[in-house]
DNA sequence: AACCCAAAAGTAATAATATTACATTAAGAA
DNA sequence: TTCTTAATGTAATATTATTACTTTTGGGTT
């Protein structure tokens, strides 16, 4: 049986199911769930986080389940970590590197804001895999109630 | 008995003892094993990897020492994390953030770099308490070995 | 729609990392 | 040398991550 997804209107989520299916991986429900709860958040969010989420809702899957799936995601670059938090986030924007990342450490809300760019590192001998911007510390919100 | 701590001829180090008696923190037995550990590494190491450390020369340390010791290095400002690898370091330079860090995530060796400078961030309402700037991938050894 | 099978998820055990509460020890001032 | 309390140890437990193997399922094919 054919799994039917639905058209979400979303940009992550459209954009994601796309890259999902370029790379030949199948539509599975657990990648269906997980990317529905990256997308409806502006935090970044732990593998168990998500194991807890998704479990309010009646849908249990195991831990080695979610790791899993946002590592498959991450090979296809449709969420990328947090390291600062050790937490994952869906991709919004592109990976043109000049933005950073502004990171709530109360709350782990993330947003991507422009910022004078860097000159993008060349250094002999060394092969660069990811750049990590991230701007930590608190948000208004979290501020105020600190 | 009052410890009597040798002085390394080590920048880092005793920049670092100069800083625990400047806020008050005891020279204790561990924190100066931990802070030669350090010293003596171009790498990131996490706390289990410095507990391992030790105790190869026979010092013994619970893992919870270890964790408060580099709490506390961390309030001061001597050590730094390195996110990407959950791992921490000696700082060697001055805090100004105009440096960037390599890291290469197969021996966790990590070297400060000078970069085009970015912006400081000034976000209104958002109150900043730390700036990551990491750059992950292979140093020139891991890649050939690869 | 039923079949097939490799990819994906589940199960269960365990490893690795991190934290808590409370008892004991030792740094260093007096 | 004594004394105080900061610091460490102990022991239990929570959290996070991974491994090996079994079972299920997405989705192409018939």
């Amino acid at each position: 049986m054919t799994a039917k997804i639905k058209a979400q209107n979303n940009k992550f989520f459209d954009h994601a199911i796309t890259k999902l299916k370029e790379n030949d991986f199948k539509l599975t429900k657990s990648r269906i769930d997980i990317l529905t709860t990256l997308s409806k958040h502006e935090q970044a969010l732990s593998p168990y986080q998500i194991q807890d989420i998704l479990k309010e809702t009646g849908k249990n899957y195991s831990a080695i389940t979610i790791y899993r799936v946002l590592e498959t995601f991450m090979s296809i670059d449709i969420i990328h970590k947090v390291h600062s938090i050790n937490s994952y986030m869906k991709c919004v924007h592109d990976h043109d590197h000049s933005h950073s990342l502004l990171v709530c450490k109360s709350c782990h809300s993330v947003e991507a804001i422009e910022r004078e760019r860097k000159d993008m590192p060349q250094v002999e001998g060394f092969v660069v895999k990811e750049v990590v911007d991230e701007i930590v510390g608190l948000c208004k919100a979290c501020d105020i109630e600190d």
